[in-house]
DNA sequence: AGAATAGTGTCTTTCAGACACTATCAT
DNA sequence: ATGATAGTGTCTGAAAGACACTATTCT
């Protein structure tokens, strides 16, 4: 039997589909450091735990569409701001029990925003909170990813998240490691202008190792996507830093 | 509204949702070259056209399970040879109108195949034909892959392929060049013997460009992931070379 | 002046590319 | 012996890690 006799002969209502969401892992940075949005689940199944925000796919939609969309709704972007934002797609979920009410698979997505509209977002909605990420090196694998409140900045007690969030999360951290050193993902997260300084804490947080700083100043500046300003970093009480900005040449 | 506000509100089946369905990229080698199997389409839609074998998903299968149920199916994969396949999940597609005659969200993935598996599932299923791959190197975006038919050693007519398959072909190729290097994907499509040339040629097939010698020996010995059987080729009209086997240590 | 971090010079090691060379097998 | 490919030795250059050093700003 083909594919085609197969569909012909295939009624579209016939069989019960599984149903079908996005769950967005949005990324930004606290005070520096790697931080995700999470709402908290006040309801069954899992409630009291934390989850990514997410939403169904319409059938009049595409997947990086809904994913959009949940950016709008969802976090309380601004049209203009959800185009800011770098968006790509991470995996799709597919088991059979990860929804406890009915048969869900879900396209999760990466979305990385700068700090003010991560902060911005979280000022605004009122069901948000911004977890701070722990990122554990372990080998290729990519170790678990442990997920803190905000209000525990010692990281004393993990937060557990509802579904398979835990496993989104972690793949998104893997996912960021490895495009870490030939993709624009750590720009997505920095202000338009920021120290170098701030670039290497931000790889250092992701890939939970140190770096040696001048190997990764003569990588960065001999890239060509670093303009500096001119400008300096201000506030200070010692010697401010160079400030760049991220353009890709050409 | 949080999530949970929203779950509880939506009744399953009032909404009408996306079809689902997997597609594969069947990898092999034929005569030494990457080849991936495809069906020709007799009907409508694209009727002619050749594409990926695929099914939809069934509410009490996982995705990686829909997509071994195709490799049995339709490829004609016995369960055993099932279990040796290297298979991952490669991207979602979801555009509109991706499928003329409904809304179908297809989740692609990558299966590589040893040669002689290959060669069975092509010579078993009737409707199967292989296409050789060329593969030009259009820098980092993974220019167009084409497919040719094996009747067609001189590459002259590229195959049309239907729907998005010519994408996801694509980013299948593009997929294998990320993690040639680090993984073990080459080994999954040689056989359980093999010389260095055949690895190296593996490489240069589908990286699109030709590898220094010295240096690609080096890499792989290096690495510790091949062993030396003792054996060597045999058939040659010249020095034999060296059989190694793949094995990642402990 | 002192503290603190920004930013650099340079040595060493590692590894890929290049190229020429030697080794080995079938005929 | 010849032809053809397997396999190696070695030079060079690019780039990362390590470490010590200088530079600059604020208080």
């Amino acid at each position: 039997m083909t594919e085609d006799d197969f569909l012909r002969a295939y009624d579209p209502a016939a069989f019960p589909r599984p149903a079908l969401t996005v769950d967005l892992v949005l990324m930004g940075l606290r005070a520096g450091r790697p931080a995700v949005l999470l709402t908290q689940r006040t309801q069954h199944p899992h409630a009291g735990r934390w989850a990514l925000p997410g939403s169904f796919v319409r059938p009049d939609e595409t997947l990086d569409g809904a994913a959009e969309r949940v950016l709008r709704e969802k976090a309380g972007f601004a049209p203009a701001a959800v185009a800011d934002t770098h968006r790509e797609q991470l995996y799709t979920f597919g088991a059979l029990d990860r929804d406890p009410r009915m048969r869900i698979v879900t396209v999760a997505y990466l979305a990385l925003m700068p700090e003010a509209a991560f902060a911005r977002a979280l000022a605004q909605e009122a069901g948000l909170s911004a977890a701070l990420l722990a990122v554990p090196w372990a080998g290729e694998a990519g170790g678990p990813v442990a997920a803190f409140a905000a209000g525990d900045p010692d990281r004393a007690t993990p937060l557990r998240l509802a579904f398979d969030h835990a496993a989104i999360l972690a793949l998104a951290v893997q996912r960021m490691r490895g495009k870490l050193d030939y993709s624009d993902v750590a720009f997505a997260l920095l202000p338009e202008a920021f120290t170098l300084r701030q670039l290497q804490d931000v790889h250092e947080a992701i890939l939970g190792t140190a770096l040696n700083k001048p190997a990764f100043r003569r990588r960065m500046l001999d890239r060509g996507w670093l303009v500096p300003t001119g400008a300096r970093e201000a506030g200070t009480s010692f010697r401010p830093a160079e400030l760049y900005r991220f353009q890709k040449p050409l």
